[in-house]
RNA sequence: GCCCUCAUCGUCUAGCGGCCCAGGACGCCGCCCUUUCAAGGCGGUAGCACGGGUUCGAAUCCCGUUGGGGGCACCA
C-alpha cells in the first residue's frame, strides 16, 4: 500500500510557523516512501476563510521547497459537500447517529457542569429530521479506543467517556470532526500527521473512520510550538507568520532547517545541515513528544550562518528586494535614483559577516545612498567630544590632500593624523565614522569612505565639523 | 473539574542499562584577532524535576509525586 500523507490547512490567516512545520514534516515523510503528499484546504468556515489567504499557503510552502505542481492539490474541502452528507446520512441509517434538539445551555441546566460533554439526552427519542436538529454520533458505551500513534505509542481512550459529539449541524453542514474524517478516507489517507492539539479529536474520528467501515490511518501528533511562556503559539499574541519571517529576511533554506528541529536534531554533533540530510535522516519515530520553544534568537543564529554561507553574488541578489522594496517589503530611506548598484556591491561583502537577517543590509549601506547619513545622536554625543574638531580638520586636511584615494592610504593618513594626538586608530577613527555614516558602529570605515568617494566623504566632514 | 499527554543545561537537543561525575547547538561570560561592529579561533557558565523501586549497575526500565502542555463548541 503506498503512504499518502495530507497537509490540511483552514485558509483563516496568516501561514503559521506551526503549520509550516507539520507540512515539512509530512512532506519528508511521503518523500522517504515514495509516497503522496495531499494539500487540502479546509475553508468550510465560510465566514473565516478568505481566498488570499489560501494563496498565502501555496506561496509559503512553494517558498519551503514544497513547490506547487509537484503534489496533489490543492484539494478544497468544500468540493466535497456531497461525500460529508452522504456519510453523515450512512451513520443515521445504521443507527448510529441520531438528531438532537438540545442546546448547549440546556445540557449545562441538565448536568450542572459546564465543562462536560453531551448527556445522551436525545439518545433514544427517535427525533425526526428537522431545522435546527443537529446530528449526533452515537458512541459506544464500554470499551476503550487505542490510538495507534507514531510518536507517542497508544493513547487510550475509555470510551464511556466520549461523549456522543455533533457531526451535523442544524442546517445540515457537517462538522470538522466529520468531514475531516471523510475527507481522509476519501482521499485515501494512510498517514496522519498532525499537531498534538488534535489527539483529543483522534478517537473520535477513529470511531468514525470504524464506523464508516474503514481501518482507520496510523496517527502521528508532533508536539505543538510553543512560546517563551510555554503556551501554545497564538496568532493573536505571537509572531507566528511565516510571511513575518520571511519579509525580515529570514532565509528559506535557514527557516525549514529550524523549523525541523524544533523536537529533532540530525545524527552527529551538528545542527546546521543540508536539506538532503533532514531528507534522509528524519524519523517521526525520533520526534521529542514534549512542547517545542520557537526561539528566535536562535533561528537568527541560523540564518546568519546561512546568509554568510552564500556566494557573494548571491548574497547580492538576495538582498535585492530590501534595496528596492516590493509588496510586502517596505521602500529603503534613499532615493531610487541614487542607489549605486557597483557601490552596493563593492561593499556587501562586508556587510555579509554583519547581517543576521536580510532587513539589516538596510541600515547597514543607508549612508551610501542617502544625501545626508541618518545621524545617531547618542553616538554622536559620544564621538564629537574635546578633541573632535581638531581631529576633523586635520583629517579633513590630510584626506583632501591625498594623492590615491583608496582605503589603505585612508587608513594610513588616519593612523598619523591619530598618533599626532596620542590616538590609536580605534579612538581617531570614531568622529570620523559618526561624521560619515551617522552610526559608532558599522562596516570596516576606510573601506566606506573609498566606496564613498572624496567628495562626498569630504563634504561630510565638513558639515559635521561645522555641528561640533 | 474531567480526559489525554509530556518531563536531560535558560532554550533546542544527543543519550535508548555500563562508552556519561552527561555530548552538541543557541544564549550568556571571558580571552585572542582587530579600524568600530561583526565574523573567526580558544576557553568558560549551566542540566538528568523529586521520591520510591527493579538491577551488580539507571539520565536510560517500573510506580508515585510535583510541575508543564494540549483538549473538553452545532470552529477548524
Amino acid at each position: 500500500m503506498t503512504v499518502r500523507v495530507r497537509f490540511a490547512p483552514s485558509p483563516t490567516g496568516m501561514f503559521h510557523v506551526g503549520g509550516a512545520r507539520s507540512a515539512l514534516q509530512n512532506w519528508i515523510y511521503a518523500k522517504q516512501r515514495g509516497g503522496d503528499f495531499v494539500l487540502r484546504i479546509e475553508d468550510t468556515d465560510a465566514a473565516r476563510n478568505r481566498p488570499e489567504w489560501t494563496e498565502g499557503i501555496l506561496t509559503a510552502l512553494d517558498w519551503l521547497g514544497i513547490r506547487r505542481g509537484t503534489y496533489e492539490g490543492p484539494l478544497f474541502q468544500s468540493q466535497y459537500a456531497a461525500e460529508h452528507r452522504k456519510a453523515a446520512e450512512q451513520l443515521l441509517a445504521m443507527g448510529r447517529a441520531y438528531y438532537c434538539d438540545c442546546s448547549r445551555d440546556d445540557v449545562v441546566a441538565r448536568t450542572g457542569n459546564k465543562h462536560t460533554g453531551y448527556d445522551g439526552f436525545c439518545r433514544d427519542r427517535g427525533l425526526a429530521p428537522a431545522e435546527g436538529r443537529a446530528l449526533r454520533f452515537r458512541t459506544p458505551d464500554e470499551g476503550a479506543t487505542v490510538v495507534v500513534d507514531l510518536i507517542r505509542g497508544e493513547p487510550t481512550f475509555e470510551n464511556a467517556l466520549i461523549e456522543d459529539f455533533v457531526i451535523a449541524r442544524g442546517d445540515g453542514s457537517p462538522v470538522f470532526l466529520l468531514a475531516n474524517v471523510v475527507d481522509d478516507m476519501t482521499m485515501g489517507i494512510t498517514h496522519v500527521i498532525r499537531a498534538e492539539e488534535h489527539l483529543p479529536n483522534t478517537p473520535k474520528q477513529q470511531l468514525l473512520w470504524q464506523a464508516l467501515g474503514h481501518q482507520p490511518p496510523v496517527w502521528a501528533h508532533v508536539p505543538v510550538v510553543v512560546n517563551e511562556k510555554r503556551q501554545k503559539l497564538s496568532k493573536r499574541r505571537d509572531k507566528v507568520a511565516l510571511e513575518q519571517y520571511r519579509d525580515e529576511g529570514y532565509l528559506a533554506d535557514a527557516m525549514r532547517n529550524y523549523l525541523m528541529l524544533l523536537g529533532w536534531a540530525p545524527s552527529g554533533d551538528r545542527e546546521i545541515v543540508p536539506w538532503s540530510v533532514v531528507e534522509q535522516e528524519f524519523r517521526l519515530a525520533d520526534v521529542n513528544p514534549s512542547p517545542a520553544f520557537f526561539d528566535e534568537k536562535k533561528l537568527r543564529a541560523f540564518n546568519g550562518e546561512y546568509i554568510r554561507a552564500l556566494p557573494p553574488q548571491e548574497f547580492v541578489a538576495a538582498c535585492e528586494p530590501w534595496l528596492t522594496g516590493t509588496a510586502m517589503i517596505p521602500a529603503p530611506p534613499w532615493n531610487p535614483a541614487d542607489f549605486r548598484p557597483a557601490d552596493f556591491e563593492a561593499v556587501a561583502p562586508l556587510a555579509q559577516t554583519r547581517i543576521a537577517v536580510l532587513s539589516e543590509i538596510v541600515p547597514a549601506v543607508d549612508f551610501l545612498f542617502l544625501p545626508e547619513p541618518v545621524v545617531d545622536e547618542a553616538a554622536w554625543a559620544k564621538a564629537m567630544k574635546e578633541g573632535a574638531a581638531e581631529l576633523l580638520d586635520a583629517a579633513i586636511a590630510a584626506f583632501g590632500s591625498l594623492p590615491e584615494w583608496s582605503a589603505e592610504a585612508l587608513k594610513t593618513t588616519l593612523e598619523q593624523v591619530g598618533a599626532e594626538r596620542g590616538l590609536k586608530l580605534g579612538k581617531a577613527q570614531a568622529p570620523v565614522r559618526v561624521a560619515v555614516t551617522g552610526r559608532s558602529v558599522g562596516l570596516p570605515l576606510f573601506e566606506s569612505l573609498e566606496v564613498l568617494g572624496r567628495e562626498r566623504t569630504l563634504a561630510r566632514l565638513v558639515s559635521a565639523r561645522a555641528r561640533v
